[in-house]
DNA sequence: AACCCGAATGGTAGCGCTACCAAATTGGCC
DNA sequence: GGCCAATTTGGTAGCGCTACCATTCGGGTT
């Protein structure tokens, strides 16, 4: 005599259920669920009774699909193991969860082709917002941006076009500051090691060719880098190498800390004092780079915050009122320690 | 004239239009996208020329709620940073990567009561599979787990009594084979050392615990623990402590391989010998544990690989062979280095 | 020849929700 | 008292897709 239940659901409460308990209508309900200040307070209580009771929880499927809009954000990082990266997702994750928004991660393996194919997945779930890394995005990758009818923050770095917002600091500020202190301390014979070149690794080398011009140091055999994905045993090898080419090397500005963390590794095998023979900057500053031994230099960044202000500014935008500054620059700080300290 | 576009969507072809270009129904297409083999080879030729055409891409939202499943896997680690984990979700990221799943990855912060929150949020999605993150779940977790009515593979650990499937190794035998390693190399008084004390790393120290006890040489006072995140720092400020706390240390196991190389750091800096002094094992063998100097012995257990199998296991669920062997143990490798060759 | 069976295709009726518009109610104002 | 606007509530009609069942057709079976 009982309604069936749905063929398909598997008997969970529906909008309907809280509406025929509450004694109201089912739109009233959806009403109560997002817009309460829309709702008497009378039902809005009677409509959360019935929702308590029932355990009514909205299907997001159905929601996404009535409202042509999802609550999820998609978010595209060309690492998942990348400590920079894990942090900006973390500071997302972090913002995120009190609210009703889910997060679709992609990992585009540093691939452009990769972040082509992502963005055209997440395209069609027509997300509430969208969050990338890099400003280097292919030209169909930028369309996909614009069209994606959604807010979008590009993410770690900042540039003159944003497709909509960013959030990020100059990775060529940055790669000059660390090269610019390792002259001021008196290094002359300045290498550069980098792996996994990426646009933004790039911007670090003409950061440090550039502060290298001004000394009227620069000269491109100091420079060794490799499209190899970074890693500390990576640092060792390439440091080994830099050093065969240029045996006057007196100083290494590192594309990252680990490769600076095997700079450091190689020097303690080969008995290479640190600062005083070799000088070593890193980037990124991980929590061990003031643990090492000795504490390493690098340029402090703001991941986790960067993280933080990308949601805060996409939400921002979701409720109506744009940011007035779409483009944040966070910055970043030169820490010295005693791997520069000459 | 034309019929008006849908007055929501942004004007994306539906099935219907792929349907009428290709003079077929609606329902035929949908089935020569899911089960081609169910539609003869002239109809699948027109179908597809007809999506090319249009460009048609399925919603993934219509398709949820129309089948009462979506191609989501939900994913729950206990952090976003910690390289371990970030390793696993690669692991399941490539593996889903050509698969029509999408992920939906959740961070419990090492808590259960988050873990329950988050499983209430993915519950009502309907996700195809779900993986999770340690074998303790709170009874409520497990029961949402239970009746998610979709393959759910527990990881990290193995145990006695999985929810459905499982892939991971045994930590207490990973602690127990650390520590009857330094007792075989000739250490005596050898130290534990755990941050965030998760139920993973009281797994670890209990296999500490058993073979410092076999060997009659357990002391309480050789343990030191907190609950506090682990990092490099904290390995370092840690070791102080325990070497403050029993002068007469002579080795630590340390909880992961980040506590590890804080304490190879403390050592060079207050210039105690490694291996000569104080014997170094760490866990789960991070690509550094082989670069550091001294090179620093680890367990190196296989975290993208148990990524891996997982998808694989939960794949092969839901396509209705559910493996053999629900509880897979992928063990681990004692790496032998110099930081406890004595 | 009548019958059955499987393969291929299609129609109908939702899945659970919200946009849109209509209706009812209230209150303020002249 | 009557009118208008604002507020609160509800009905209807989908959103784009697939489950379920019906239909058609060709080729065996008896």
């Amino acid at each position: 005599m009982i309604k069936p239940r749905s063929r398909r659901g598997g008997g969970r409460p529906t909008i309907a259920d809280v509406a025929r308990r509450a004694g109201v209508g089912a739109i009233t309900v959806s009403r109560a669920l997002r817009e309460p200040e829309r709702v008497s307070e009378e039902l809005r209580r009677q409509i959360q009774a019935a929702v308590d009771e029932l355990g009514y929880v909205p299907d997001p499927n159905a929601r996404a699909l009535a409202s042509a809009r999802a609550e999820v954000f998609g978010v595209l990082v060309p690492s998942l193991t990348n400590n920079v990266f894990a942090e900006v997702v973390r500071g997302i994750y972090d913002s995120l969860s009190d609210s009703p928004f889910r997060i679709q991660l992609g990992n585009t393996h540093y691939s452009g082709l990769e972040e082509e194919r992502l963005l055209q997945v997440f395209a069609p779930q027509r997300p509430a917002a969208l969050i990338v890394a890099g400003i280097d995005q292919t030209p169909t990758s930028r369309k996909l941006l614009e069209n994606a009818g959604c807010p979008v923050v590009q993410v770690m770095e900042t540039g003159p076009d944003p497709v909509d917002m960013m959030v990020g600091f100059s990775h060529l500020d940055g790669g000059r500051t660390a090269t610019e202190h390792l002259l001021e301390v008196g290094y002359r014979r300045i290498g550069f090691i980098g792996a996994r070149m990426d646009p933004r690794s790039q911007r670090r080398l003409a950061g440090y060719r550039a502060a290298m011009e001004a000394a009227g140091l620069f000269d491109p055999r100091l420079v060794t880098t490799t499209p190899v994905p970074s890693s500390v045993s990576l640092g060792r090898e390439m440091f080994r190498d830099a050093l065969a080419k240029v045996p006057t090397l007196d100083a290494v500005f590192c594309n990252n800390d680990d490769i600076a963390l095997g700079v450091l590794f190689e020097c303690h095998r080969a008995s290479i004092g640190v600062p005083k023979t070799i000088g070593i900057v890193g980037f990124n500053d991980l929590d061990m780079m003031q643990v090492a031994f000795p504490s390493i230099t690098s340029i402090r960044t703001h991941r986790y915050e960067i993280g933080r202000r990308a949601v805060a500014m996409a939400l921002a935008a979701i409720a109506g009122n744009r940011p007035e500054q779409r483009v944040v620059d966070l910055g970043f700080e030169l820490k010295r320690r005693e791997s520069s300290a000459r």
